[in-house]
DNA sequence: TTGAAAGTTTAGCATAGGCTAAGTTATATG
DNA sequence: CATATAACTTAGCCTATGCTAAACTTTCAA
């Protein structure tokens, strides 16, 4: 036993990191939803289909769809035909979603990369950013006039 | 019509990052695969589907049928029961990622996060950094003694 | 107040990427 | 060299995330 543990801890290592990006994959999605309905509810004082579709850039039913799994995971409540609303536990991850992104994004623009990519990858890297990371972030946004 | 395009285009800006997301998503399995491929073929001359399945973190019968979906696109070449080789195609890809992967995680020990911790959030960014960005962390590198 | 436009939902399809269980081939050893 | 073990493949299942087309509600304006 102790010569067959002797390999694999490495191989569980290796194989954690890609656990960890499959795993932000899934929460992904839902993250980009509440983030994206909590905007519009502060925007325009409601969030419609509709207007989720147009922004991500997917068809209605897609949203319609992946609006009942974000129902059923507590994150959203909706009644037919009518706007879609944030349960508490959905405020929460909005907000910890938009403070992510705004790190992110103020951190790329600090880097030197132009409005627009900061804007872009920050989209993409969000999801993928530890707390530690993002901690580097925020110092060296302190240190560099964030 | 001057009314109407008025707020499309900033619809159409908003999507466009999402869109990026997306298509980053359906490019990172293969990124992931190719780059370990040509890692255990550096490190012991071949690869083997066990291998992957177990630095991926997957099971077995989920590699063979990504390798399906990788020769589809001719990034590997394959014969039954046998080992896996890339593509010229493939190891362009592979290079691609382990340059792109080496700098993100350079950058992170740079910025000042752990070694643990620059792994694996280089593992899940690497797929989501623009050319502009991996450019500015090169930069950010040298200025930093990277 | 009714009817057309706009928005929402349902139904049905596709692909990607997971899994387990069972079968097949290669290989290493007694 | 025969066979047990390890590696690979196939089959069949599931969920997530996309799509289009068609049906149903709501809303707004004539």
């Amino acid at each position: 036993m102790a010569l067959a543990t002797k390999r694999i801890p490495s191989a569980k290592l290796r194989s954690a990191a890609f656990k960890r990006v499959r795993a932000d994959h899934s929460a992904e999605l839902a993250g980009d939803y509440v983030e994206m309905i909590a905007d519009l509810i502060d925007e325009r004082g409601e969030a419609r289909c509709t207007d989720i579709a147009m922004r991500l850039g997917v068809a209605n039913a897609t949203v319609v769809k992946t609006l009942k799994r974000l129902q059923a995971a507590e994150l959203i409540t909706q009644e037919p035909y009518r706007a879609i609303f944030l349960t508490v536990e959905g405020w929460k991850m909005a907000e910890d979603g938009r403070r992510k992104h705004a790190i992110v994004e103020k951190f790329l623009l600090a880097l030197g990369v132009s409005q627009e990519t900061a804007r872009i990858d920050s989209e993409g890297i969000e999801h993928h950013v530890s707390t530690e990371t993002l901690r580097a972030m925020g110092k060296f946004l302190a240190r560099n006039g964030g």
